[in-house]
DNA sequence: GTGGTTGCAAAGACTTTGCATTGTT
DNA sequence: AACAATGCAAAGTCTTTGCAACCAC
């Protein structure tokens, strides 16, 4: 998969309007501005966070436009959802090369990986069970660097099995 | 499947009525039914699910119990929660061996799989960050043998709105 | 103009919580 | 008898949906 560029003209919202027009759907500002926002937003966003950005530069924008919108985000394959702790979704652009996350349990930090390894034994896996493989959620849990020295100045906060 | 680890008295129940003790909590007819149910259900089962198994032999008994005692079995060890597609919880008994889930997108069937190597290698990808590695959440998603040959049997049935 | 779109609020799905009653220890 | 546990229903979260007003096309 050929890595697209980053820069702000890189296609993915050409792509969104062009899948808006396909589908016979229209486009509107709070469309377009959800969809640009998104684009330019950190990453793991949740709808919450998206919506108070979005209103700023928008204030006819809707809970329900940013959830509906999002959806069609992801049809098109431009974001992809994810649920880390269960509870609110989060949404990724997808303009990138594929990665799964490694969560600190202690501060919720999320760091992106790529490990082809995995995958390929995943795929390994899949068809010694007789599936054609279509993907995976993966994420993986530890304490960070920065957390574990946390722990090991202030002894006293300790959590073990007893 | 060797079922000779099944039987009654695998101790788990006795894990549970120890840690009950051990927490100054006591010991109930709810409590004690839901365990026991829970450690005799098939695997993944839903909040829903339990609640109606249990009723059928207790009716004194509660949704709200049931999330109540399901967090205890989990506190303790003896109960996993997943989330597969996000919405309600599956437990399932985690008196076996590590494993992980490999999903049909067709017709939900859900497969269990082992593999040393992938947790080996996200171990390392942990350690190469920095990180203590805990532990992951792993779900892969396909189609099964069955499913594939179905699709291709019949390439029109086609699934519609109505 | 037509028919998709929007914001709002109401409804849903799942889970947690408040409280009077019940049951263990 | 003390006090945790229960069932019920109400409250909470996050997400979806119904609907009249709106707005692209």
């Amino acid at each position: 998969m050929p890595r697209a560029a980053q820069n702000p003209a890189d296609g993915r919202f050409e792509i969104f309007k062009d899948h808006l027009r396909r589908q016979g759907l229209k486009s509107t500002s709070q469309r377009d501005d959800i969809a640009q926002v998104f684009f330019g937003s950190k990453r793991h966003i949740s709808v919450d966070e998206l919506y108070r950005a979005v209103k700023k530069i928008n204030p006819r924008i809707g809970y329900a436009t940013v959830y509906r919108t999002m959806k069609l985000l992801t049809e098109c394959g431009l974001a992809t959802e994810s649920h880390f702790r269960d509870g609110e979704a989060r949404y990724e652009s997808a303009d990138e090369s594929h990665h799964d996350h490694l969560i600190c349990e202690e501060c919720g930090r999320i760091v992106e990986f790529e490990e082809e390894r995995i995958e390929e034994l995943q795929a390994a896996v899949a068809r010694r069970l007789g599936f054609l493989f279509t993907g995976h959620k993966m994420e993986l849990y530890g304490v960070c660097a920065d957390c574990q020295r946390k722990s090991s100045e202030a002894p006293a906060a300790r959590k073990e099995k007893s």
